[in-house]
DNA sequence: GTGGTAAGATAGTAATCAATTACTATCTTA
DNA sequence: TAAGATAGTAATTGATTACTATCTTACCAC
């Protein structure tokens, strides 16, 4: 069981190159990430990558789905059998921010990508996951209006806007401080603001 | 008076660079952008710009200085002669998104700085800006907190980080879009509940 | 064991980029 | 008005990039 075989089956492979572009993201500007240093970082020769992917596009397609796939089944998971909305979007919120943290180069690929001004694959795949963040968020507002837990007069589009919003803050000061940890510090004390903007008076 | 005469003064031509650019980011990844598209966009000869320029990174720097010097003319002038703090941050707010929606390159080309690795001068010309940003940001809550006008509980660090990620989250909604004159509408009713979740209770 | 094939190494290519060079045109001023 | 300074052109440079063609090795079914 050799923790670094020189040969690899083709999937797991694929699933290495991911991860590598990930953990690269996590220490430099992902627009930089060169497939020279893809393939350094999983100490593999440039042109063998182009065995599993056809292009370079590719790879951040299968990275972008990779991203997809997990937070969502991340935020999924925290949120489930919660019953209070307001307390499943506090949640959500929560591991959304360990997610950040764990991977710090998720959100400055998400960026990277909806800069770009074509319609890349893996830009679709940022637009349709940030998508169903929204969905999964109009749904919880949805139904803490209707328990009574949130403002009956709450802008539904303008509270999803700011909750995404408020994540976003949070990376960009852990961004401008280069301290990751700053974010889990930080997470509790902004949800608090914004959960007082939402919820009822009670 | 040639609207477009080939020969102009150092200083002149350093301008007309600067808003090239900023004009750039408002249609194309900041960082995709070359030499010979700023010096086509300007009628110029690509080796032309480095008679004005010692390098590229001098033209970044240079923009940012541009963007940060008229976005804090903007809120300062926005703020001034206002007395209530609350309402004072909500002018601050409306003028920087209104400052966004007639440079939409200008938050992308500031995510793009703070993404680099490395310490770049135009990154730290950012990094002071938000600085500054924050400083204001923090005058005017220790103020409404006097007056009364917010929460005595409050968290300063916090209602300024969320302050910023608020304007964050509407400039992300604007790029998933593709729409500029979006966050025009949505902002008030975004601010709307960032100012329930600061103010204290009537 | 052996042959076939999947995966990797090596060594390229063409395109693109920032930057530089030699030269020219246009202003400014003594 | 001559001379120097300033600004611009056009062509080229070396470095870097994604991608490819060819050769080599490891693995696995039989």
């Amino acid at each position: 069981m050799d923790p670094h075989p020189k040969h690899l089956p083709a999937d797991e492979r694929r699933a290495v190159t991911v991860e590598s572009v990930v953990a690269l993201a996590g220490s430099q500007n992902p627009s930089e990430i060169t497939t020279a240093a893809i393939a350094k970082h999983m100490n593999l020769t440039q042109g063998a990558l182009f065995r599993h992917f056809p292009n370079k596009e590719a790879i951040w397609q299968a990275v972008m789905e990779w991203v997809a796939e997990r937070l969502l089944a991340r935020i999924d998971r925290s949120a489930q059998g919660i019953e209070s909305p307001l307390a499943a979007m506090e949640a959500m919120f929560m591991s959304h921010i360990e997610f950040v943290a764990e991977h710090p180069g998720v959100p400055r690929m998400m960026f990277g990508e909806l800069q770009r001004a074509e319609s890349t694959p893996a830009k679709r795949m940022v637009q349709t996951l940030i998508q169903r963040y929204g969905e999964r968020l109009h749904r919880l507002i949805e139904k803490g209006k209707a328990s009574g837990e949130l403002s009956p007069s709450l802008d539904n589009e303008a509270a999803a806007t700011l909750f995404i919003g408020t994540i976003q803050g949070l990376v960009m000061q852990s961004l401008l401080a280069g301290d990751v940890g700053r974010m889990h510090r930080d997470a509790p004390r902004v949800f608090a603001i914004y959960r007082r903007g939402i919820r009822s008076a009670q």
